[in-house]
RNA sequence: GGAAGGGUGGCUGAGCGGUUGAAAGCACCGGUCUUGAAAACCGGCGAGGUAGUAAUACCUCCGUGGGUUCAAAUCCCACCCCUUCCGCCA
């Protein structure tokens, strides 16, 4: 959510950097509720204060032991009126409400400006893409012998876009999870968390996915209205929703493996080979909150951290600046991190880090409370996958796949497989 | 699922329907005292909003949402959550 205020002092240059991402914000329409806003609530408010001064009135004399008949009548009209004006401020609040909640994060002034990806900008490259002296396999063939992926038994036990991992592939599966999380544990101070993978429809509103991305989820039939997490990012980062936070335990990082459930609407046709785009994928999630003069180096450090699972895994990649037009909605910033994937040919996404400046802490109402000024300020989130476990598995096998269709096991993940260097 | 109790400020915890945004304590901040610290004493100390340059004034908030009333933390209804006991279950 942006700040009221801003919108009530500099709606215009709102508007142009919402126009940047490709919303349209009706000025007019905001102008013109904003002032209906304004007037009941004055309104209101002075009804308010005529009827508890005249009932205090009335408490007064009474406890005096007088006649307070008149003043009773007095006050006889005042209920309707009150209500008459509360009613009408209250459907105008929420109609602001409605609007608040539907638009975008303002882009920061680092973000290149553009309709689409194809706008986006590369950052940096690490590593080159894997030369292969044949021609390379994509990871659907390569998982193929021993059934290690399994996408037809995945059709027969629920449906399209989800997969059975068998054997060797199931345990590298697993063991990239526990090499992610040991890594930012050990090395890069995060917390390991454990969440709910279902949450409520508060916490999708407080990170953003609500109200306007429902048809991206899967929501429960039974009497809680509860919905699958998309991503950990809903749950972890609501752990802070309603809190105050002290500032000697500012900032805070926190690492999360969570399967991750997406609906993928609107993707018909769109990567339906293998693991890429799936209704069901695991992943080891990064987030942080810290102080809002701190959150753009917080950017910068937290995609390192992604980035570090990348190299030292030996895959390469490139970090992208996604452009305004590309940017998820409670987006400030976002790198993408791409990894090459030889039986594509081309850069993948494997990682989106962001910053959400204040918009997802003002959903939430979460807070720090400075030490200089004894106050709550509103704290910056951000979050990152470091990584998503599917791709990076994929990643591995076209990566590490030799002529014969083998897979050598990187250096690293050798000791979370029991010594094993190929898969077998 | 059955029974009982309970949700009040950062925490603990009072609160006959009427000048209660809320006693008291803790924590925190400032001051006195002290070489310094502690203790003691004095004072301050919730959040959001509207108007205003500001001082300030006013409004809202005692789990959530309704209701009764001139007036609700306090009465009524529904829901959510927590605790204890019983049952069931991994």
């Amino acid at each position: 959510m942006l700040d009221p205020k801003l919108l009530r002092t500099d709606i215009q240059s709102v508007a142009d950097k919402l126009k940047s991402r490709g919303f349209n914000f009706d000025v007019p329409a905001f102008n013109a509720l904003e002032a209906q806003r304004k007037d009941l609530q004055t309104r209101t408010q002075d009804l308010q204060t005529e009827r508890n001064n005249k009932s205090k009135n009335i408490g007064k004399a009474k406890s005096q032991g007088q006649d307070v008949q008149p003043l009773l009548d007095e006050v006889a009209h005042l209920g309707d009126a009150l209500d008459a004006a509360k009613k009408q401020f209250d459907e105008v609040q929420a109609k602001l409400d409605v609007l608040l909640m539907t638009i975008p994060n303002l882009p920061h002034e680092s973000v290149p400006v553009g309709k689409d990806e194809l706008a986006n900008v590369q950052v940096r490259v690490w590593g080159e893409p894997t030369k292969l002296d044949f021609t390379a396999k994509d990871h659907v063939e390569l998982g193929a012998p021993n059934n290690w992926l399994d996408f037809e038994t995945a059709v027969k036990i629920t449906g399209s876009r989800f997969a059975v991992m068998r054997g060797s592939m199931a345990r590298l599966h697993r063991a990239l999870i526990q090499f992610m999380l040991d890594l930012h544990t050990s090395e890069h101070g995060y917390q390991e968390v454990y969440v709910p993978y279902l949450v409520n429809a508060d916490s999708l509103r407080g990170t953003g996915q609500l109200p306007k991305f429902e048809q991206d989820l899967f929501k429960l039939s039974g009497e809680s209205e509860y919905y699958l997490i998309p991503t950990a990012e809903v749950p972890v980062t609501n752990i802070v929703r309603d809190e105050i936070i002290e500032g000697d335990k500012m900032p805070l990082r926190f690492v999360c493996h969570t399967p991750c459930f997406r609906s993928e609407a609107g993707s018909y046709g769109k990567d339906t080979r293998g693991m890429i785009r799936q209704h069901q994928f695991e992943k080891v999630e990064l987030v942080q909150m810290v102080k809002a003069e701190d959150s753009w180096a917080a950017l910068e450090q937290l995609t390192g951290h992604a980035e570090k699972v990348l190299q030292k895994l030996k895959l390469p990649y490139r970090v992208m600046a996604l452009c305004t037009g590309d940017m998820g909605f409670s987006s400030a910033k976002t790198y993408d991190l791409e990894v090459w994937l030889p039986g594509q040919q081309a850069y993948r996404e494997i990682s989106s880090c962001s910053n959400f400046g204040d918009f997802q802490a003002r959903r939430m109402s979460a807070r720090w409370r400075n030490p200089a000024t004894g106050k709550p300020e509103l704290l910056h989130t951000l979050n990152g996958s470091g990584l998503a476990i599917g791709r990076t598995l994929v990643a591995i096998l076209e990566n590490y796949q030799e002529a014969d269709g083998s897979i050598r096991v990187p250096d690293i993940l050798q000791k979370y497989m029991g010594g094993m260097e190929k898969l077998g």
